[in-house]
DNA sequence: TCAAAAGTGTTAATAGTACACCCATGA
DNA sequence: TCATGGGTGTACTATTAACACTTTTGA
């Protein structure tokens, strides 16, 4: 019993929106909505916060339900309070997003859960306000990644310099020079060169990894 | 009635760190807890979530409660959700922080509420995880106004370089050179020359104003 | 032999940093 | 007259952007 008691309580949702890059594009996991409201429709991965947990807790447990994973790179994006975005009851919802790598994740989980990856720059109709966090989260992972290495979220262990500028474009939304981007990250020095070789292209590539 | 009864809901209040800009020192808005758990300790400016408005209203309408001000600028920071977080009771708080120009607002309200500035380099220790989130909202604005001029909202219409040059200093923490800091305020056309001059200072300097 | 992706340097433009003196005025 | 804050330019460094050809090899 505290002063609090005279306040209304919410429900408190927890929203993942689950990156991967796979066939050299920037993809995020979705799923049909198993209950109504929008029972069917396509959705982001969710679910409510519970009392003995953290909201930060309820995310990663949410993503571990759905891809098996711990440890995860993810970051609260925001809160999304509009009082009729869920048309079944209010909800106020919060958003993280997180980086995956799409070979790792526990595939029977998520045909489980009946969830696909789709290209996020093709994006279906999400139900109420999820294309929007999509959207706040993809130019959030677009402003980090000028700085941060956080590629190393999203690729193999081994990875040719072609794979890893395509996944830069496709976060970024933009072509870059080749020579520019090479000279740039080796100047950095998150990755390092393996003695490794790529053979699916002709010529066969260098396979770099992460140095992190 | 929907498929969502069976979840817990929790209180979400809403915490707002209000910045001002004062004798040259960047200022946060704090004042004395009015209830228990607490009571009396330091604490940002906050409220509870209404059942009839957004989260961004009830910052809003708490803002307006403390200053009387309308159309501030605000953003939300972030949520905090540790279970612990309270220790009166589970509470998720939605934190917001505001840029306000302190000879505008109305200090017969703050007065109520026993609200004062105090130096956000001097921050005394304020009640849960308030200090957390102040450090946050600092990083936050010191981030944004090294490309957005967001310093319109905390200076006066007209204002000297100077000063101008003193609210970036206190913002971002470093000493500012000012041959450097006026060519490249000058290069960017945010601000405008008036003809008129400020006398506070001896030789007298051309204030400026905002284009925006 | 040729298509496909790998690999490689130089130059120009822009942005950022370091640095010191004179000016106008009120007290 | 002097203390105070106002006002100004140049040289160096770092970062970013533009741009084209050769290499390797499997099909």
């Amino acid at each position: 019993m505290t002063a609090y008691t005279s306040y209304p309580k919410f429900l408190i949702s927890v929203d993942c929106i689950i990156f991967g890059f796979e066939d050299g594009h920037l993809k995020v996991l979705i799923h049909q909505r198993p209950y109504e409201p929008g029972m069917g429709e396509l959705s982001l991965i969710g679910g409510f916060v519970q009392s003995n947990e953290s909201v930060d807790s309820s995310a990663k447990r949410i993503l571990k339900e759905f891809t098996g994973l711990n440890n995860v790179y993810m970051q609260q994006l925001a809160a999304f309070g509009d009082v009729e975005r869920d048309p079944g009851e209010r909800v106020i919802s919060i958003v993280y997003y997180a980086l995956i790598n799409v070979d790792n994740y526990d595939m029977h989980l998520s045909d489980i859960h009946n969830a696909k990856w789709v290209d996020v720059d093709e994006l279906p109709a999400l139900c109420f306000d999820h294309n929007e966090m999509v959207q706040k989260a993809r130019r959030m992972i677009g402003k980090t990644i000028k700085t941060e290495p956080i590629g190393s979220n999203l690729l193999p262990r081994y990875f040719t310099l072609g794979l890893l500028q395509t996944l830069y474009e496709s976060i970024l939304g933009t072509s870059i020079d080749k020579r520019n981007f090479r000279r740039s990250i080796s100047e950095k020095d998150f990755i390092q060169a393996t003695n490794l070789i790529d053979r699916t292209s002709r010529r066969g590539a260098t396979l770099y990894k992460f140095t992190i």
